[in-house]
DNA sequence: TATCCCATGTAACGAGTTACATGATTCT
DNA sequence: AGAATCATGTAACTCGTTACATGGGATA
C-alpha cells in the first residue's frame, strides 16, 4: 500500500471515471473538447495509463458487444480505485502543492464535491486560503527587496505570477462564500 | 537546424547563463532560493540538462581553479547558445500556448528584456493579450453553457481556471501600461 | 573529529511525446 | 468509392524523478 504512485494524468482519469464509465475514446474526447485541454488527448498517453491503471486493479475494463457495434472497451472504477481517489482528494494542500502544483490542486477540487461531498471541499478551500495567504505576502516581500534591480521584464513576470496567486486567494474566498449559501440552502 | 529540441528546463538554463555565467551549483541554488521554485533544483536534472546543452554546442563550461578552490565549472552561452534563446524568445505566443504552456511564456517573458530589447517584450504582451482577448470569453461561454449541470466544485474550479486567465489579460494590459511609461521616459 | 555545506555526478525507473499502424463504420 | 470518424494500440525516444555516491573545505 502507501505510495500508490499514480501520475497526474492517471488521477484525472480516476477522477472522470468516477463521475461516469467511459471508453479510452471518450475520455480522450473529453480532454480534447471541454477545458480540460491542458491533458493530451493523445493515445500514445491516454491508452498506457488505462493499462497501468487496470493492471493496479483500480479500473476494469468491459469490452462492449452490440450487434453492429465496433470493439469498444468501457472502463469504471473498482472499489480500489474509488478508494485511492479519495485518498488522493483527501490530501491537505501542502505549501509545496501551492508552488507546484496548483493546477494538480485544482483539479482535484473539481472532482471533491461528487466524491467526498461539500464539507470536504469547504474544508479544503480553507486550508487552500490558509497556503495562499502565508505564501502571497513572501512573493510580494521578495519583488520589494529585489524588484528594483531586476530587468523590467523580469520584475513584470514576477508581478503576473504573483498576481496569479491573489486570483486564486481571491477565489477561493469566494468559493468559500458559495458553499456558505450552498448550506443555507439545503437548511432552509 | 529547424527544431532545436531543447527542453523548457534547458531554456531556464540558457536564459539563466544568458544573463550571468554559473555553475551548476548556482543555478541549482537559483531555483532553490528564487521565486523560479517551479523548478526542480536536484542534481539529477541540472547537470545532465548541462551536459546536453554543452554537447549541443549551445554552453561552454571552464574548471575554475585557484589556489585553494573546489573543483567548480563554470557555464557561459557560446553564440550558438545566444542564437537559440534568441529564436525561443521571438516565437510568438500562439492560442496553445496559451492554454498549455503560460509558464512557459512567462518564463520567455522574463528573459526578454535583456536578450532582445524592450520593443519585442511589448510586441509579446501586445499578442499575448490578443490570444487571451479571444480565448477568455470562450471559457466563459462554456461556463454559461454547461455550468448547471456541473457539481458545484467543478464549477468553482473552471471559474477559477477563467479568473486566472482574465488576471493574465488584466496584467498583460498593465504591463504594456509599463513599457509605454518606460518609452516615454526614454524620449523625454 | 564530527558535521555541515559546497559541488558534482550517475543509475534505474516512470511516464509522456511523436509517429506510426490497423481496421471497422458512417457519411457523401 | 473515398473520406472522415470511431476506436485502439505500439515503439522509439527523451527527460525528469528518486536515490545513491563521492570528496574537498569550513565550522563547532
Amino acid at each position: 500500500m502507501s505510495a500508490p504512485d499514480i501520475s497526474l494524468l492517471g488521477y484525472a482519469l480516476l477522477g472522470l471515471l468516477g463521475q461516469k464509465e467511459s471508453s479510452g475514446y471518450d475520455l480522450r474526447k473529453t480532454f480534447a473538447l471541454t477545458p480540460m485541454q491542458s491533458f493530451s488527448d493523445s493515445p500514445g498517453a491516454i491508452y498506457p495509463a488505462l493499462k497501468r491503471l487496470e493492471k493496479s486493479g483500480l479500473i476494469r475494463g468491459k469490452v462492449e458487444q452490440g450487434s453492429g457495434l465496433r470493439r469498444r472497451q468501457v472502463f469504471r472504477l473498482t472499489a480500489a480505485g474509488t478508494a485511492a481517489l479519495k485518498s488522493w482528494l483527501r490530501k491537505p494542500p501542502t505549501h509545496d502543492d501551492v508552488i507546484r502544483a496548483v493546477d494538480e490542486m485544482m483539479l482535484r477540487f473539481s472532482f471533491m464535491d461528487v466524491v467526498l461531498g461539500p464539507e470536504d471541499s469547504h474544508r479544503f478551500l480553507v486550508a487552500f486560503e490558509g497556503e495562499l495567504m502565508s505564501y502571497v505576502p513572501k512573493l510580494r516581500e521578495y519583488l520589494a527587496a529585489h524588484g528594483a534591480k531586476l530587468p523590467l521584464s523580469a520584475k513584470l513576470a514576477l508581478e503576473c505570477g504573483i498576481r496569479r496567486y491573489e486570483a486564486h486567494w481571491q477565489w477561493a474566498k469566494d468559493a468559500q462564500a458559495a458553499y456558505r449559501s450552498f448550506q443555507t440552502q439545503c437548511d432552509g
